[in-house]
RNA sequence: UCGGCGGUAGCUCAGUGGUAGAGCGAUCGGCUGUUAACCGAUUGGUCGUAGGUUCGAAUCCUACCCGCCGAGCCA
């Protein structure tokens, strides 16, 4: 008899297998018993009856209590009444590790509550779905750029200054009076890359210190920022677009299960992967505000009613681009002709979850960054070695970050951002 | 930082001046196919904190603490 996993119960049928793992819940008569199991690879039931164990065996599993770590011995066997199609017919049940007063009962329970047991509320059905869609779009992040002949680029979490501006910055205090600032951005590393490297990605946490307390906002997320050089506006917006739709296509096609373990209907994600994404510019969509009743001045930017408001509109992620320039970051390129705008764009997700993606094209010419630095009023020593880039061979160069936090929402239907992480740092979460 | 809402049993909540409640959970018993099982019993409280009004406060007043939702900012 050999152990197996859970997940692969399936192609076991008829045979005996052993299982490791926990008991979620149990119900019992006087003569048969049901346990559900988990052991972190999926769910299944075991039927133990007292006929089948003995009357010890059978009372020492009628008193396992809820996440109980147990060893269960006996047959794999198909069965039309089980979810997953298959259970197992117990000869064995033997306990390996208590579990007493476990908190997290068969109940509902409010969000800050599970919160608080964060630690154990990782083990029960929604987050178990969660994390595997965020495991799967983490891994076809790295497969879709290598894919394309990208390098992984690691950028510093330490800086030296800030990206764009010092007010959102976690500032750390190193050793004696040597500041430093937690990375908010690996863009301008990314730049570096670029032009070492051709086209890299970034990926990894990043840290705002907004004090922001809606459910699209965490302290600590995820982001994935490519940076291509070369590679101009309207490239970067198709490499967006074929990103998105190939991480949704990754989820419908490798967890469908867990989809609908959250109750997330696949046909609302079913044209994002089609690709297509409409694209609007910032003008155009004034006037669809303005349609809609919310009337905007030119150099306004969008508010989160706004963005919701222009998303819900469309099946599928919508981009926006053509910004004007004084509302975007210092380094992007402006629009040939057109100093007023910036070749940018803000990917909106659809269903209310905001800004998933920002990029743009950046500034390849000295003497214009030179003076947006200076209008922007950074501190121009900080920002020399990212003046160098364009001294040494300058070339038009693009990219983007996209939140994994607000796509992972999005894909998984769940309301708030604190859902698909495991372990959420907010304002007002930083335990467990 | 600003605005709205909230804090009562392990959990989710009801209770707007007169004995502190329900459902669920947990525990025990019953039941040979349960899927949020079912039936019976048992177990449950510093009503966020401090002060005030009142014969009497979970309830009214004041201050504070904490949380949720949203705004701004952003992914």
């Amino acid at each position: 008899m050999t152990t197996v996993r859970i997940a692969d119960l399936g192609a076991l049928v008829g045979t005996a297998v052993e299982l490791r793992g926990w008991l979620t819940a149990s119900r019992s008569s006087g003569k048969i018993a049901f346990l559900q199991l988990r052991d972190g690879s999926g769910f299944v039931q075991a039927v133990v009856s007292r006929a089948d164990v003995g009357d010890a065996a059978f009372e020492t599993t009628r008193g396992l209590t809820q996440e109980s770590a147990v060893r269960v011995r006996g047959e794999a066997r198909a069965d039309p009444r089980s979810p997953s199609g298959v259970e197992i017919k117990a000869t064995h049940v033997e306990a390996i590790a208590p579990s007493v007063g476990y908190p997290i009962t068969p109940k509902e329970h409010g969000v800050d509550f599970l919160m608080e047991r964060r630690h154990l509320h990782l083990r029960h059905r929604a987050p178990w779905a969660i994390l595997r869609i965020r495991d799967e779009v983490e891994r076809a992040i790295h497969d879709f750029f290598a894919a394309r002949g990208f390098v992984r680029f690691d950028a510093p979490f330490f800086m030296p200054t800030a990206v764009e501006g010092t007010t959102n910055l976690f500032e750390i205090e190193l050793f004696e009076e040597e500041k430093a600032y937690l990375s908010q951005s690996g863009q301008l590393y990314a730049e570096a890359g670029a032009l070492a490297l051709g086209a890299v990605y970034t990926f990894g946490p990043t840290f705002r210190a907004e004090k922001s307390k809606t459910r699209r906002h965490l302290l600590e997320f995820w982001m994935v920022e490519p940076e291509v050089a070369f590679l101009e506006h309207d490239g970067n917006v198709q490499l967006q677009e074929d990103l998105v739709a190939y991480l949704v296509g990754r989820v419908l096609e490798h967890r469908a299960v867990e989809l609908e373990t959250l109750g997330r209907d696949p046909a609302r994600l079913e044209p994002a992967a089609q690709g297509g994404f409409p694209r609007i510019s910032y003008d155009e969509a004034l006037a669809l505000l303005a349609e809609a009743g919310e009337q905007l001045e030119w150099g306004d930017d969008f508010g989160a009613p706004h963005e919701t408001l222009l998303g819900e509109r469309f099946d599928r992620p919508l981009v926006i681009e053509r910004y004007p320039t004084h509302v975007k970051a210092f380094y992007m390129e402006t629009v040939p002709g057109d100093p007023t705008r910036v070749l940018c764009d803000d990917v909106i997700a659809p269903e209310g979850y905001g800004e998933i993606i920002g990029g743009s094209q950046r500034i390849h010419d000295l003497a214009l960054l030179e003076q947006r630095i200076a209008e922007h009023a950074l501190p121009r020593e900080a920002f020399d070695w990212y003046l160098d880039l364009r001294r040494y061979g300058s070339v038009p160069h693009s990219g983007f970050g996209l939140g994994l936090e607000r796509t992972l929402a999005w894909i998984t239907g769940v309301h708030h951002l604190r859902e698909v992480i495991p372990f959420p740092r907010m304002l007002t979460r930083m335990y467990p």
